[in-house]
DNA sequence: GTCTATAAGAAGATAGAC
DNA sequence: GTCTATCTTCTTATAGAC
């Protein structure tokens, strides 16, 4: 890893645990080993070093939704694959999107800098918003319409069955952003879940 | 309002939108319309400001979980009074609830203030996490429990209901604390989520 | 309880040598 | 691309007059 790219991960490092304004070049600059001026050799101020990390996690989303069980782009064609979906399926698929918010280290890190930015300023509250609450439930809302139509589960409104499905996904994932000491917990639980979920939705 | 309750409320409100760090003692005491040191006659520091706020919400939080339809003190007496609840009561105890954590304004500036500062320590990741995390399923999960047993509901873990009635609630609230544009948005999926969620636990 | 003056240091950022 | 030296401004906080 090059200097630019090691000053932008430990910027990170720091953001994410104390907000960007408590975070000084300085200490940014020592962490990796270098004077705070040297620095700015590599990015032209403390907000470019902010930016360049939330271009790169718009750029690393769009590589990992290819890869992901779920495309993340267009949720007929998931849906088709998930017609015949049974209850250890949605489990697999829960547990799938669960483990990828929590465990790249990277997408954490952002997701946390994020929260202790979401107030500042208009976009990150909308990137936020879009990211962890419109995008999702719209995504699997249209997914649990085609399985509704297939009559894999009872007829009643998919986004508010999204809603069942992602927001308990979601607190979980802030409680373990929070302690991560009760991972444990939290992913029995996600277990626990889904499948009372799908026992309460199944026809 | 004296001087002393005026900062703490002041702070409270640059706190809660731009984090602690990245407000100065000069632009609370310029709110409040005196001179930075003036300040320290009655705060012996920025901190001190800080945990006030959070004394101030301990205190005021014991004394509105009396008159709440909820007591939040013995869920068990609670329990008995709505044994016989329905769809509407229901209905009633989740936009009461949500409608407390929402337009209570010093109860949303001081989770939006802790949500700012909850990395930094782990003294208020855990207050954070008892206050909407834990302590509303343990209260919810014992409530259930009890309608459970008078077959009110469907036999399932009631922590797991509990999961299911609460944590879209704190989805869309952390929303509205981001894009209050959305609060009517919101407020509508809430009620179609506490209806749908009737349905499908309803015996 | 407010003010002015000021300390003592840390902040973000630039200039210019190497 | 790194450094030292430096600028300028801002930071929290104190001293002491009124």
């Amino acid at each position: 890893m090059n200097t630019k790219e090691k000053i932008m991960h430990i910027a990170l490092d720091l953001f994410s645990v104390r907000g960007f304004s408590a975070v000084s070049v300085h200490e940014i600059a020592k962490e990796v080993g270098i004077k705070a001026p040297s620095l700015y050799k590599h990015y032209k101020s403390k907000q470019d070093i902010f930016e360049a990390i939330l271009l790169q996690m718009q750029k690393g989303y769009q590589q990992e939704a290819q890869g992901f069980a779920l495309s993340g782009v267009d949720p007929n064609v998931d849906a088709k694959q998930y017609i015949m979906m049974s209850e250890v399926d949605l489990l697999q698929l829960g547990k799938q999107l669960f483990l990828y918010f929590l465990k790249d280290e990277f997408v954490v890190k952002v997701r946390k800098m994020i929260t202790l930015e979401q107030f500042h300023n208009k976009d990150l509250a909308d990137f936020y918003s879009l990211q962890y609450f419109h995008a999702p439930i719209e995504y699997q809302a249209t997914l649990f319409q085609t399985m509704m139509d297939s009559k894999i589960f009872r007829q009643e409104d998919p986004k508010v069955m999204a809603l069942h499905f992602y927001a308990p996904l979601f607190l979980l994932l802030t409680l373990c952003d929070r302690n991560s000491d009760q991972e444990q917990d939290a992913f029995e639980l996600l277990e626990a879940h889904i499948k009372q979920f799908s026992r309460l939705y199944k026809n």
